[in-house]
Formats: C-alpha cells, sequence, structure tokens
DNA sequence: TTAAATGCAAATGGTTTGCACGTTC
DNA sequence: GAACGTGCAAACCATTTGCATTTAA
C-alpha cells in the first residue's frame, strides 16, 4: 500500500511535470482520470476509467477521457493494449513496457502480461531487414482456459 | 502465372468442399469474393474485396462480403490480420500461417510478412505457465521507413 | 420444396469531433 | 482576455443485423 502510493505520487508528479512540458494545464478532471488509472489493478477499458474517474470527480465526461488517454499514453504513463476487439485496454506502465508480451484467455477475457525480453532484439533484427527501424512492437497469444475445460470452472470468470 | 492459377484452383476447391461439408451453399456471390481475394498481392481490407467481388459478380453486395469472410478464414483459406486499427486485413493463407509476424510500416502502411518459426514454441511455453492453451498468436512490428527519412521517398509509398 | 443466402437499410458501439461555455494564466 | 479545456450531443465508420426476397440443392 504504502509502496504503490509512493510509487503513485511519483507517478503524478511526471504527469503534471509532462503536461507543463507540453503547455498542457493540469485539470482536475485530468488529475481525476489518472487517479482513476492508477488506482486499477487490471487492464481496464476507457469507459470502466471514466466510471472511476466519475467517482472521484463526476464533472469527468467522456469525451475528457478519450482525450486524456492519449496524452498519458504519449508521457509513457499508460501502455495502451489492442488485443483486436473493438477497443482498447489500458493499464499504468510501470517499466520496460515494450518487452512484455500478453495471454488472453479467450474465456474469461483475464489478460496476462508476460515479460518477453527478447521483443525488442526481435523488433531490430526482422526490421531492419527490410528498410525500417521499430517503433514498438506487440506480442500476444490467445489461448483457451485448461481448469474450465477440465473442471467447468475457473477462478478468473464470475461465477 | 499458371503456377498461381493452379494453385488458385486447388484452393477453390477447398472452399466448395468446405462449404459443403459444413452445409453450406456454393454461391455466385461466395465465388466472386473468392477469386477477388485470391487474385490479391497484397493484404486488402473487406472494403476493398467488395469493390473488387463487384468487378466480377456486381450483385455482390457489403453484407455478404462481411459474411463470407468469417468463413474463409475458418476454413483456413484466408488469415485474417488486426493491426489495430479500426478496421481488418485480410490475405490469402499459403502456408504455415500461424507462425508469421507482421513488420507495419507506419509512413506508407504497408504490411511485411516474417517468418517466425519460433512463435508457436513460444506460444506453448508462455501459455502453460499461466494453465492455458495458445490458440493462436501474433507478433507485430510498427515501424518507420529509413528510406523516407534519408531521402524523403519511399518506393512503397504514392507519390 | 425449403432451408439457406442475399441485398438493403438501419442499427451497433467504441471512439472522435464541432461548438458554445468555462477556466486559466 | 486570448488560449486552452470541457461537456454535450451529434458524427464517424467498420462491422453487424432484421427482414423481405431470391436461390441453391
Amino acid at each position: 500500500m504504502t509502496v504503490s502510493a509512493v510509487s503513485n505520487d511519483a507517478a503524478r508528479e511526471k504527469f503534471k511535470t509532462y503536461l507543463g512540458t507540453k503547455g498542457l494545464r493540469v485539470t482536475n478532471q485530468r488529475l481525476a482520470i489518472f487517479e482513476a488509472a492508477f488506482a486499477q489493478t487490471e487492464h481496464c477499458t476507457a469507459e470502466e476509467l471514466l466510471d472511476h474517474a466519475r467517482a472521484i470527480d463526476d464533472s469527468v465526461s467522456r469525451a475528457t477521457v478519450y482525450r486524456t488517454l492519449p496524452i498519458m499514453v504519449e508521457s509513457a504513463l499508460l501502455r495502451e493494449i489492442d488485443i483486436g476487439k473493438n477497443l482498447k485496454y489500458y493499464l499504468p506502465n510501470v517499466e520496460g513496457g515494450t518487452e512484455v508480451s500478453q495471454v488472453i484467455c479467450l474465456d474469461c477475457d483475464k489478460i496476462f502480461e508476460i515479460n518477453a525480453p527478447f521483443l525488442e532484439w526481435y523488433g531490430n533484427s526482422v526490421a531492419s531487414r527490410v528498410g525500417l527501424r521499430p517503433v514498438s512492437q506487440r506480442l500476444q497469444v490467445s489461448a483457451r482456459c485448461n481448469a474450465l475445460r477440465d473442471t467447468g470452472v475457473c477462478k478468473h470468470r464470475p461465477a
């Protein structure tokens, strides 16, 4: 608890600094969205962040969420994850965000983050072969739950 | 030319057989969509396939394209590629479709297909660690064009 | 014959945008 | 008080769907 609070403080300062640097303003709405995002432990959607941000400051609108999330992604505070559904997921970007892969459970929609330190190397190696320089890479495995198949129950799936 | 014609013939038979197996009908529209898809050399969208299919049979509708593409994907005739834009790309599935990665040029939107034989192994290794069994995997590198940066021109990008 | 397929147009749903009003420096 | 930010509602846009009609088997 204390640790994450400290870490959030640092991130909040980073956010404010980033806004200042870009000539953007520190508003209550942006701070509420920040708090909502950094209170999450799971990947969450813009809509979920809207709900949580409104619990903090009920003046936050959907539009402002959608306008603020890209800023937080650009500042490397959040990572944006697209798993090929018609929506995007967000999560606090703790470290080495480009060297992570996702395992996506098709049964319960849970997203597991997995270290994949070779990703950066792979991107460089493969992009240079076609005359490009890598900007980002993603590695995602879609999978099904063994427990659900065998026992009919998955601890990640709501009953 | 002859080779690809032969190969398309085989694919077309496979398509018809698949339809028959599933109790689905072989219609002119579905065949036109098949021809359109297998005439492509690049990744293309549903809308582009609609245009090309209409050039073959002008009775093909958008709805039928969107209904037919999933069938062709399920029958492993086409691969569906989602690069995190709000649309999907399709291309004929020649072989080993699950062991391929994409390098996506952010400057010209060209998609390069790259062999990545370790992908299947990686999926198994990582999914089993969280109690899942892999269904599919994707590895994508987004990159920028060196030629465009250095010379202002990219052979893939229309002038 | 009859279940399946089609075209059309309307609906969907996450995201974006135009605009008038607020807020900030 | 000029510029930036905001909420609202409408717009967007790839895709999906309901329904009346057509068609393959």
